[in-house]
DNA sequence: GATGAATGAGCTTTCATTCAT
DNA sequence: AATGAATGAAAGCTCATTCAT
């Protein structure tokens, strides 16, 4: 009647709440939904997680470390600027294709966050990313191999294009060179000269 | 001691309702606070209006038009393709820029569409607006103006950044030519050669 | 199907809101039993009332009115102290003779202020009556007329029995002289010589 | 590994929840609570308690020995009514300034009994000293030794003062000489004469 | 003795919406 | 045109208690 394996339960949760997000969206996912995805009692649920905020939590980090994974080329110790940046945004791509359905759930943490107190404390796990980034791109900057951006339009040209275009791909068809054609974009628009 | 003019409610109903979805989010907003907000009671509301997506919509037109009106060199008759496309961008980008509330608030509704139908229906307003875009790229490109790209990857490169941009532009200091930068940015992105 | 008076709803509502904190007690009395017992749905209730505490408070002032109904005599304006102190001490025992679910009711919401921070708020109309009371006692202390001690023994030994034996006559059967006793040895406690 | 004494958890156990109740009340601490302070776990705490109104029990035990050691010179063998009544009440206004938590939940639990039936069983801690009380008062009044009244109101006269005082104690500064004060009122409201 | 996973009924509260007046 | 009382399903969450290990 109980786990045969430790966290067999917890795992359970965990993932019926992720296909539950995934398909429906964090906030038209109900405990109940939960639940009854995954067959454990309420109590069991706040056993494990201390509510709902915290199972998007566990998303967003599986989120953040599967694409972290498609980019890992781009954190090499002595990769070049332009491989740095190309594997970013195409790792970001490729996995974006394949995962829409954390691509959308990314998307509305993001938006909720603005309003659901509770959700603001994921907010770290984004920010820390991004400043890794930030400073990466002021020494390229210093060192003359990318042009002397202000942060928000260098993240956003070399970025923005992705998400856009991971954002559309929910409706549009997809080309098959996205990832390479994005990629060529993002370095082109903040090579220096 | 009723109203003078007709729709004197109606309009006062409507700010009250748009000053709460741009201060708290449109899910965050209840009929009640719209109700507090406006003065009106909720019989006039629902009088008036069919429900809060219908609200929503309301403020979403107001935006997409506010918006329009800031890029509305781009869709003088015969404007050239570089022209269109740099004062689209830079449109966008000075309009979102000055309304910060407003790009937030598209920002939901657009993330909430995809787990709310009732919102759903709201889409058309955008799709209309893109898909004279695309019309347009299209017979650009068959000229030999721009790139021959695929309508996702396009827009995407186009808009991508300025989207991503006003994001960031909501926590992080803007540079004074932003607008300037992209617009050319988005220009070099899709340009023939 | 509505109500045809003003307040016919509010008025149902809150008498079976009373009708249960005194049958069960404020802590074991849910909003599912007023709603039963009063007929009105939980949205109307809450249309009402702001909450389990609102509704509290309204018995709370109900009771207080009581009392202060039954010792009306102790305030009159050129009464001697022997009277006021006499009529308040047997006031309040025969009301709370004839009112016991109050008595408890009283009895249970001052102990959960202490550890109820929404029921915190109900204390004033408690301290209100009690500072009144100090300020009187201090100026027949002045004139000679009762002992001079410090307000918080002057209050126990005028009214301490009274709370006592209420408490007791709930399980204890009750002599029918309590009150003249009680306000005898009020009086005898505090006199001055 | 292991406690080394028997009844080292029990006795980690039973302090944490008395500071518990203490600090927030019975009502307001949870057995998550009482886990949290001891460091055990909760089926530690089942296994030594059968559940909360039986740790409730033990501290109600443990305040009304201490009540009873502070009043010890009210029950020796051939003690005058004066020294027995004055050293009850001095006793247990002495204790109960010393304890103010003790006194505020021994209020609680009294309260609480009303309400929920499985907290009535420990009522019998205090009917017992209750009932003593009454045996010896009804023989000392047989002497005429003091009033001749019936329980509740000699209760009342006697107790009711050190009871309320107690309670005021909590908000209001205490006198230095409060003890002495009741206890000495308490003699004057029943003795003979 | 000790653990902590598991239970599930129960709680208060919110909310968009309806409709008689 | 305007009101606000009324609805009731649904939500997130708590908690004392049990029991296999």
């Amino acid at each position: 009647m109980h786990a045969t394996q430790p966290s067999d339960r917890r795992t359970k949760i965990l993932e019926a709440a992720l296909a539950c997000f995934l398909e429906h969206g964090y906030a038209a996912t109900s405990i109940a939904d939960i639940r009854a995805a995954s067959g454990a009692s309420t109590g069991s649920i706040y056993h494990f997680f201390s509510g709902k905020p915290a199972l998007a939590l566990a998303l967003v980090e599986r989120a953040v470390a599967g694409w972290s994974a498609a980019a890992a080329e781009a954190f090499a110790p002595d990769v070049t600027p332009e491989r740095a940046i190309k594997a970013s945004v195409a790792g970001l791509v490729t996995w974006g294709l394949a995962h829409p359905g954390e691509v959308r759930f990314i998307d509305e943490i993001r938006t909720l966050q603005s309003s659901d107190p509770a959700l603001a404390r994921l907010l770290g796990a984004f920010d820390d990313g991004r400043d890794t980034g930030r400073a990466l791109y002021d020494r390229w900057a210093a060192q003359g191999h990318v042009r002397p951006l202000p942060w928000p339009l260098a993240h956003a040209l070399m970025l923005g294009p992705a998400y856009d275009f991971l954002r559309l791909a929910r409706l549009l068809p997809a080309p098959a060179d996205a990832a390479e054609t994005l990629a060529e974009a993002a370095w082109a628009a903040v090579r220096a000269n």
